[in-house]
DNA sequence: CTTATGGTATATAGTAACTATATAGTCAAG
DNA sequence: CTTGACTATATAGTTACTATATACCATAAG
């Protein structure tokens, strides 16, 4: 419709323009929003022009987590010095977003990554392999950690992964140190960690000896590690190797890829130097 | 709790590792998308390790727009296979959510230095300016549309904006010819226009002339714009110019920053040139 | 001039994914 | 053995739509 040289819309050709639902027009009029500029005495709303650019403004800040009820706040009575300032807020906003996002994509990466190296894995195997340094992200030191001390730590662990956008998507794996795996201790871990494939700068990361790690897995249930660890170590003694500095667990499938504790694949990677 | 060796959690502290409300896990487990390994005789959950891991995969899913029902379809027949087919299927949407989060940052930015110049504006003076060369993304000719098919032409711009992530929140501004604007035919308009500062290499763009131009505001309602175009014509007889090539209109502030149709601004700037 | 088609309106109910509240049972420390 | 912090279920409420039912309006074709 036009009137007074003005282009008015009706409610379908603006939610077209603004491309949602006509309803959500008529919810929007309703809680107070965006009313339409005109109705006529048979109720048909119409649109300005005007508007759709008010619909955009409103749109981006839904899009970056304004609740309609903040938004209608603003609407209710707008100035360009609010819509400045809300502007400044959201691009604080949507730049933390932009971060999230890359560590979403990364994680992604990560996920692909491990998924396709597992497919290459014989599982029944046993190998001595030359792993190359591998920079990892640690949480703090949970040797001989209580129940209460553990699900402290991996919650700080898990935390700080977020905070500092470090979760790559690579599973968190665990560290056992030579003194404890000596002990025969193997489940007490001295650390979890997180493999980094690009270490920010402004963080401190643990960088794993480059050398011959014998690697080994172990599937189904953890309860019985202990079996696997046998064998592990009886190859060890046949290939005249013994422990070296640490030894890390990661899981190569689990709950998240496999429906039954019986499938799950736990690579264990037990650094090795050569007897004397 | 710990029981052979493995430690599981307690609905509470699953809750705190997996960042969300406790209430949450009770409703994932009600609806079957994920359920602690365990419950004891009282109804107690026991939540694993392993399904902190399945909690993030689903965490990140549901982040990416999945509905928590079509990820119960995958949790409750898990695979490598699926996972890795799912995974690649996230990493297509992510890379196009990313483009649209670089979009809402050019039009956050976009906004700020449009209402930061606005302050600096003011809207009595009459004033010829030398303007720099811009860059403009054009819509199909409007020339003497229809109201029919201008809205066509205008949802077309809009969709193209946004499918080519062109929008920059710069203003829709509208360009007339110098023709129908020497027919005093000032608001037939020929194309609507969006400002680009980062023109993309693989689309047309318009090119503005640089040189003069008379700068003047129209306030307050579009109808009575005449008046407006009155004065600054005047002014351009006054100062021996005559109109170039086209003239350039885009609101200043309007709908999305001012509550009545009074104090909207409308920024003139009509090319200008010496009269022989 | 009627009728078909497609538009408009209101009112109300339903949806997804939580989120809060009420009520009651359980556990561990002092 | 009590207290305070936890656990559980059941149910209602919330947000931002979305769908449905019903009725009114407008234009164009026969």
């Amino acid at each position: 419709m036009t009137e007074n040289n003005t282009k008015y819309f009706t409610t379908g050709e603006f939610a077209k323009l603004c491309k949602v639902n006509k309803q959500t027009l008529f919810y929007y009029d309703q809680i107070g929003i965006l009313s339409p500029i005109r109705k006529n005495e048979k109720g048909y709303r119409y649109y300005s022009f005007h508007q759709l650019e008010l619909f955009a403004v409103i749109a981006l800040l839904k899009d970056l987590g304004m609740s309609l009820d903040e938004i209608k706040q603003y609407t209710q009575n707008k100035s360009p010095e609010k819509m400045l300032k809300i502007m400044y807020e959201q691009q604080e906003k949507i730049l933390e977003e932009r971060r999230r996002l890359e560590m979403k994509v990364n994680m992604i990466e990560g996920q692909i990554q491990s998924l396709n190296e597992a497919t290459k894995l014989d599982f029944q195997q046993i190998r001595v392999e030359r792993l190359p340094k591998q920079t990892l992200y640690l949480s703090n030191n949970i040797e001989n950690a209580s129940d209460q001390e553990f699900v402290e730590a991996f919650h700080n662990f898990l935390v700080e992964l977020s905070d500092a956008y470090l979760d790559t998507g690579y599973p968190i794996g665990t560290i056992t140190s030579r003194e404890n795996a000596l002990k025969g201790d193997f489940t007490n871990y001295s650390y979890l960690y997180n493999k980094q494939l690009e270490p920010k700068i402004d963080h401190s990361f643990f960088q794993t000896v480059d050398g011959d790690f014998l690697v080994g897995y172990h599937i189904g249930e953890y309860q019985h590690v202990g079996q696997t660890y046998q064998k592990l170590l009886q190859e060890m003694d046949r290939r005249h190797l013994e422990i070296g500095e640490y030894i890390l667990e990661e899981y190569v499938y689990e709950a998240a890829v496999k429906n039954r504790e019986e499938e799950y694949v736990l690579k264990i990677m037990i650094h090795v130097e050569n007897k004397e």
